[in-house]
DNA sequence: ATTGACCGTGTGGTGTACCCCACAGTTTAT
DNA sequence: ATAAACTGTGGGGTACACCACACGGTCAAT
C-alpha cells in the first residue's frame, strides 16, 4: 500500500491529479483509512495508473478514460482506441482544409496586390 | 451607420460577440453615441468584420486577430498567415504521431492476447 | 402617450484538466 | 516531546471565446 506521495512518484501523476482522478472516479484509491481519510494505492492501482498515463499521451480525455475504466475487462479498450484513431484522422483532415484555405487566402492576397 | 442588431445580421457575428470584440479592442464601433452609449458600425467596420470572420474560420485566436488589426495597413497579415500555416502543419505532425502510437498500442495489445 | 423592441452594463457560467493556496489535523523521525 | 513532513478538505484560479441572464434606460411606431 502506497501513500499518495509515493504513488505520485511511481506514476508521474501529481498528487493533485491523483486527487482529481479519485474525485471523477477515474482512479480511486485501493483503500481509504476511515480514521484520517488518507488515500492508499496498491499494485492494482499502479497497473491502472500506467494505463491512464499511456491513454493520456494518446490524447484521451478524462471522460474517454472513465469509459475505459468502467469496463473492468477492458473489452472496450480496442474499440475506443479505434474510435479515437478515427477522430484524430478527421482532425487531421480538418487541419488540411485549413491549410488549403490559408494557401488560397495567400494566393488571392497576392493577386490583389500584384 | 448600423446599430448592433443590424450589424449582427450583416456579419453573422452575434451581438454578444460584437460586444466582446469591442471590449477586447478587436473590432471597435465606428461611433458610440455619448448620450446613450449605443454602438454604431459603418462600412469600414463591415470590411473588417468580414475579414475577422474569415480569419476565425482559419483558426486564428482572438489575440492573433488583434495582432492583425493593430496594423492598419495589414502588412503583418501575410506573415501571420504563414506563421499560422506552420503551426497547423506542426499540429498535423503531432496528430500523425498520436495515430502511430495508437497503432503500436493496438498491435501490442493483439500480441499480448494472441 | 404608451407599448414593444431595442440598447447598455454588470455579473455569472460554460468546459477541460488540472494547479495552487490556506488551514488544520496526522504521522514520522529525532 | 517536539518539529518537520505529510495528509485532507475547501476554495479559488487558469485559458479560450464567448453565451445568458437581469435590470434599467431608450427608441420607434402608433
Amino acid at each position: 500500500m502506497y501513500k499518495i506521495s509515493d504513488f505520485s512518484l511511481m506514476t508521474g501523476l501529481s498528487k493533485e491529479t491523483l486527487r482529481y482522478y479519485a474525485e471523477v472516479k477515474l482512479l480511486e484509491p485501493a483503500y481509504i483509512d476511515p480514521t484520517n481519510n488518507y488515500r492508499y494505492y496498491d499494485d492494482g492501482s499502479y497497473f491502472l495508473a500506467v494505463l491512464l498515463v499511456k491513454l493520456r499521451k494518446l490524447g484521451f480525455t478524462i471522460q474517454e478514460m472513465v469509459g475505459v475504466m468502467e469496463d473492468e475487462s477492458f473489452a472496450n479498450l480496442e474499440k475506443l482506441l479505434i474510435q479515437k484513431r478515427n477522430k484524430i484522422v478527421m482532425q487531421i483532415e480538418d487541419l488540411h482544409l485549413q491549410v488549403e484555405e490559408i494557401d488560397e487566402f495567400l494566393a488571392s492576397g497576392k493577386e490583389d496586390i500584384e
